[in-house]
DNA sequence: TTTCTCCCTGCAAACGTTTGCTGGAAAGGG
DNA sequence: CCCTTTCCAGCAAACGTTTGCAGGGAGAAA
């Protein structure tokens, strides 16, 4: 009952196994009926290829680990998505771990999949992460790293955002040529540079159509639902007629606060939010919203991997580009 | 620079590798003394357990295989989640495949994680599958599997599966006793246990309050929002004055359907949808749901997975209760 | 014919752990 | 003091694969 090996096919071709794992494993050295009879017999006797043994022997993995804050956000689920598609297809099996937020957390996943000897490790950094001291006590010389989305700078391996600039820019840009006249913005935390790349892609819009920069209408550290409602309040109060959100909830609250105040959208008032997620096209009025097409992310994190395990490159920076989505809430 | 060994211990200490791995498995016939020599050792040199080895020569893996129709999906990326927390906790790391609802993908990711040489596998099947045959081809006697969600009968192993009666019949009695009188039933698949057993609770609760069950006012198939709206279009037209939906996609069909009639939600037109996604706290007005914590669903699952491996049980069935969350659309 | 290549295949040693078996030493019982 | 039991540790054989080295056979060149 237990699985057939390679020494099965051996005996039952009158070779050696290491001709057969010659054979399955594609060295030249190998005649070809010998090949074929091989090939044949595998197939024959449903061999499978025992990936610990094979691993024990290499002495690496086909195993990349991806760390991600939650598996049950949208945004990574997505990017875990079409990593794995790229992941699975290339041979690799993906292990997943979450940390919930803390660098202990995180932490203890870069043990884990050290102890699992994974190939590489794909990381998108946990909000108490700073420093990446962590990263590199936890990976050896050969395991290759891709940080994306939540990066840290100085690390070794591949390194994949997106271009927070670029879409900031457009969905502002996108709000000026709708007409809208005083444009506030809601903005997350200026120390993380994704936030910043932003609030610098707002305020350049603003600057290419000749309009001021009111530091009095940028509000700070509001990615919530309720802080984007209570911006939006002040953002009224100062006569704004439009919000560019670098986030999808404070939008969303944006949104709920001008209708409240019995302001129509977009008529009246102009929203523009940021990640695209579900629930944007599904609210009335539909919400604008720049996509950072996550899975597109994923997929590019995965090849990027890739490269750095055949040692194509040693690195690499890569920017995936943003859309935006414009729905009913910003058109005028 | 290679990783240190037991061999390197135990010359170290001047005993057999033998020792060390008792040592460090926890095997009783170790002397104390000898036991806190070799852990003080292996901490000094930084010793982490070659998994590959162990595996190999244990011939089992402290692995998990999950799959999924798809990862980026909220109910899914919940109970990966939960599942992730319970397994890593337990010591288990956890790979996951998604079959993107393809009978094709998921007999490769089968085999894919039987090469792994998984320990178990977590499954929710795809909606192209009906049969277990490919189940049973692809795991050997040794390998557990606990299905969620979406079940298939007479395979081996743990079912985890939603009260989704109850869920109905809970909704349904909310809806009557809020005073709807007439209350149409959006519903799925009937051949699939999951929706037929949604439909025999909205039954059940009419029977218990003594109305009508009206065939014409149930409409089958009807799982997306534009299912949703052309199904609440008839319904509204029957005379309806309330929807349970056994989806919050179509039941957000509904709610636009109703809105557009000219209908006040909650007090024209009464609507629960099933799933609790995020959206539905999000819409206007806020959408009554049946919860279905999926997180619990994924803790649960790998519980009964732990048991199942360790031997603990051979099989069972858990019902992972719903709640009711009730909201703006079906409370007056 | 001899010698030199060039293919192909076999031999055997790894990779790092685990574990059945064996045996010595200590302890306990009579 | 001897016999039995218990405790601890070593020996060596696995687990299934890969791979450096060696060697046999066939053809070609000399």
């Amino acid at each position: 009952m237990s699985a057939t090996t390679i020494r099965d096919i051996a005996v039952a071709l009158g070779v050696t196994p290491s001709t057969v794992s010659r054979a399955l494993s594609g060295n030249p050295y190998v005649k070809e009926s010998t090949r074929a009879a091989i090939l044949k017999k595998a197939r024959e006797l449903g061999y499978e290829r025992n990936v610990m043994a094979s691993n024990l022997r290499k002495g690496t993995t086909n195993i990349v680990g991806i760390i991600v804050p939650r598996i049950n956000r949208e945004f990574f689920g997505n990017v875990i998505s079409g990593a794995e598609a790229v992941f699975s297809e290339a041979g690799y099996s993906v292990v997943i771990c979450q940390t919930h937020e803390r660098l202990e957390d995180e932490k203890a996943a870069l043990k884990v999949l050290a102890g699992e000897q994974v190939a590489g490790i794909m990381i998108s950094h946990s909000s108490e992460t700073v420093s990446g001291e962590h990263i590199l006590d936890a990976i050896g010389e050969s395991v290759k790293l891709v940080q994306f989305d939540r990066v840290i700078e100085g690390l070794p391996g591949s390194i994949v955002i997106n271009d927070d600039f670029k879409g900031a820019y457009t969905a502002t840009k996108h709000l000026i040529d709708n007409g809208y006249k005083r444009i506030g913005a809601l903005v997350g935390f200026m120390d993380t540079i994704l936030f910043k790349r932003r609030y610098e892609g707002y305020a350049a819009a603003l600057a290419d159509a000749g309009m001021p920069l009111d530091p009095d209408i940028v509000y700070e550290n509001t990615i919530l639902r309720e802080n984007g409602y209570e911006s939006t309040v002040k953002a009224i109060a100062a006569g704004c007629d439009a919000i560019y959100s670098s986030g999808d909830f404070s939008a969303l609250g944006a949104l709920e606060c001008a209708l409240k105040h019995g302001l129509k959208v977009p008529e009246d008032f102009g929203i523009v939010g940021t990640a695209n997620e579900t629930f944007t096209s599904l609210v009335s009025p539909r919400m604008s919203s720049v996509d950072q097409h996550p899975f597109e992310m994923g997929r590019s994190s995965a090849s990027a991997m890739i490269r750095l395990l055949s040692g194509e490159t040693q690195g690499e920076e890569i920017l995936i580009g943003t859309t935006l989505v414009t729905r009913q809430s910003s058109t005028r």
